[in-house]
DNA sequence: ATAATTAATGAACACTGTGTACAATAAAAT
DNA sequence: ATTTTATTGTACACAGTGTTCATTAATTAT
């Protein structure tokens, strides 16, 4: 059974109205007078619908990463290293980035409104266990549960980089391109990449 | 001429509250009667020296930054890559971790205050120009200037992750075993480094 | 089509925090 | 000891929050 047109019609709006307003303000600069009468809303109806504007950006979010965590998991299929196929590695991150490249505008407004902090810890923590479950079913046997945690964070927090910095160049590089920079980067190293 | 001793305390009395305050709640749930109440002063007082809190915490940015700059700056030198003993590169990253490790409750409560966000855009700003610098010193020549910045980012944003989890982790490691990680990431590789 | 249901509206309210102003007071510098 | 300067206490106007409630309007179900 569907919602009531009214709310439909009103989350819609609240939604557009936070998106246009954090082109032109910072996140915490937004008040819910402004969403509202930008959404053309009482605001006791925002109330209604959020407890407040964290509520709202907080449901951006889960939409985000829940998407992109269906496209990591739905994607890549195998149980050892031997099972998977490169070329589905390769073909994971492609999608990634077109992906983002498709939502750009929604993501670059998340990530700068709840300051990149915020979105990347919230991002990058499933990035994280991604990355984690990912390297448990290549089999990777390392010899301290720290060690695994930083190779995972330092890999997690290089690919948020190049994603957002990709997303603020608008995207200029193709994605072909871009998953082969992470690519180079992550499995030959930077410095081989450059040929230090 | 040193400023009046009332200043003085009182901007060392407003700099103890915040951090104290910080291991309480977060920055955006701090007043400025909170801060004013726990620094003991008139809340009017506080104004008199910072605009908004804002300006305060970036005080404290400005300070760890330009710490981490005279210490990353002034321990290499040399003009090609030649000239630089390796030794030096992995003393000056030793130096940084060793840094941080005594710096740790500024560090963090700064990154956590304005959300790792701002801290981390203004912190990795600062290192991606010194990589950069560093990386022409090296007479890394590239073939596009936006390969670069990605492989700047990618490094930056790597680093940086490392180090707050290193502190947020009680910099349980030793700061030589931390040196060796990041070492190992870069040069060869997260991939190599785990053996696949 | 009509009645019942549910959402949105407008207006009011108490409350918290902001930023400013200014005379009075206390402390430091000369 | 006198001047200078910082801090205090108090007051004020203002902006934003979050809640309440009776009224109006739209949607759903009969």
């Amino acid at each position: 059974m569907k919602k009531d047109l009214r709310v439909q019609k009103t989350l819609q709006s609240i939604d557009d109205a936070i998106i246009k307003l954090l082109k032109e303000k910072s996140f915490e600069n937004i008040t819910i007078k402004d969403i509202s009468d930008e959404a053309m809303i009482n605001r006791g109806t925002f109330y209604s619908h959020y407890s407040d504007k964290y509520e709202l950006i907080e449901s951006f979010q889960v939409a985000l990463v829940s998407d992109i965590e269906a496209l990591l998991y739905g994607n890549i299929v195998g149980e050892s290293y031997s099972e998977i196929a490169e070329s589905q590695i390769k073909e994971t991150i492609l999608k990634v980035f077109e992906y983002l490249k498709e939502n750009r505008i929604r993501v670059l407004t998340v990530a700068n409104s709840v300051g990149t902090t915020e979105f990347a810890k919230y991002f990058s923590r499933h990035m994280y266990d991604f990355y984690k479950v990912k390297s448990e079913e290549f089999g990777v046997d390392l010899n301290s549960e720290g060690f695994t945690d930083y190779l995972i964070t330092y890999v997690t927090n290089a690919h948020m980089g190049i994603f957002l910095k990709w997303l603020k160049n608008d995207c200029q590089e193709s994605t072909e391109e871009m998953a082969g920079l992470i690519e180079t980067f992550t499995i030959n190293g930077v410095f081989k990449a450059v040929d230090i």
